[in-house]
DNA sequence: ACAGAAATTCAACATGCGTTGGATATTGCT
DNA sequence: AGCAATATCCAACGCATGTTGAATTTCTGT
């Protein structure tokens, strides 16, 4: 402290500049800042275009604080891709019950969840990494099979289930990346029930309709 | 480096250890073996996880060869996605010309692109990249719009033709990347030719078919 | 009132990165 | 034979990154 130390040795102590270290007073919102900050690089930058250094600054604070509360980078991560349930519950109800209006109820419900600010983050921060970070892609695989895939070809039972649905998950998550990530112009400006009319006949084809050949 | 060094000077010679420097003997391949290593690994871990260093060490080659022969790492990037010509013409030619059966001979042409050695890296290091870096992102949309998008919705001529060209586009990127990038099982271990008679009638329709509603 | 837990700050470490500069060896031209 | 161009290696710089540790302040429960 004292600017002349009595003491020859090594004096650590002496902060000046700046916020004094310490608790802030009222309730800390440090977490949800980091997390909100997080999601919108994850998503903007994928995982590697974002730090941590960076994502303290967005949300004010040190980059110790994020480690503090997350850990790793690693941890904040799958900490940011964690979708609310409740959608993929609304999802797997929805698949599971055939008609002739599937398709486009499928892409509709799959295309607010994108333009949906509570959701579209994750989703956007999901694909963006898995497309360039291999543990991502591995997140993105499992979520897609594991809460999607697998649940509604059990619901379709027939043998090809499985192709089929991928099939219409490829074309959806090609064109939410398109639309989304990649901001091709027709897309990106089209309207999500105009958009989901136009893909709705692919998506039942894929799902009910007859195989090639 | 010389235990006892007759001079009191700075002696920076004497460059014992390693390979001596110099030109090599016969004919250089090292800016081959550079764009190989590079655009393998832009294919596998897009732009910002892939290092000069990683390039050179699975090129054998010193980082600075690198830069001797690139310049930068940005340079060497768009180096590694110029895709052949040949494949753009055929691909435009193809789709000018409207029949029956041009949606699948279009995914059949362009699934076999991925598959292709000579053309695949660059397709993927180009969609990878573009996911996670602003730049890419817009080479990629440069490219789509420029030799694939807008001539061939000239040659539709039809007014919604912009729309239904980036329709048939995010079908064809998105079966791309889930079988090629992600790894999506059913899709992965498909035959180009099965999956091409698959998404062929989506092609088709988006391209020819009646507008929805 | 007090002790421990929690929150925050700053400083630093070790690592890896893209890039630069200089030294050295080989080639090809004249 | 000699000389400019080319190719290669090594060492280092400056910077950004993820992460750690210690110090300090506030809060909370008793």
């Amino acid at each position: 402290m004292n600017p002349r130390s009595d003491t020859p040795q090594a004096v650590p102590a002496a902060r000046r500049p700046g916020r004094p270290a310490g608790r802030r007073t009222g309730d800390p919102q440090s977490r949800e800042k980091i997390l909100a900050a997080a999601k919108r690089q994850f998503a903007d930058r994928a995982y590697l275009g974002t730090t941590i250094r960076g994502v303290a600054a967005e949300a004010g604070l040190d980059p110790a604080v994020v480690h503090h509360y997350f850990g790793t980078k690693r941890a904040l991560f799958t900490a940011c891709i964690e979708l609310p349930t409740e959608f993929l519950t609304a999802l797997s109800t929805l698949v599971g019950t055939q008609d002739a209006d599937l398709g486009e109820r499928i892409a509709k419900l799959y295309l607010g969840l994108w333009d949906n600010p509570a959701t579209g983050p994750q989703l956007r921060a999901m694909v963006r990494s898995a497309m360039s970070d291999d543990e991502a892609a591995e997140v993105l695989r499992e979520f897609l099979t594991a809460t999607v895939l697998r649940p509604v070809a059990a619901a379709i039972g027939r043998p090809d289930a499985p192709l089929r649905l991928a099939l219409a998950a490829s074309q959806l998550v090609g064109l939410a990346a398109a639309r989304n990530l990649l901001g091709i112009a027709p897309l990106a400006e089209a309207e999500v029930d105009d958009l989901a009319a136009w893909v709705a006949p692919a998506i039942q084809r894929y799902l009910t309709g007859p195989a090639p050949k």
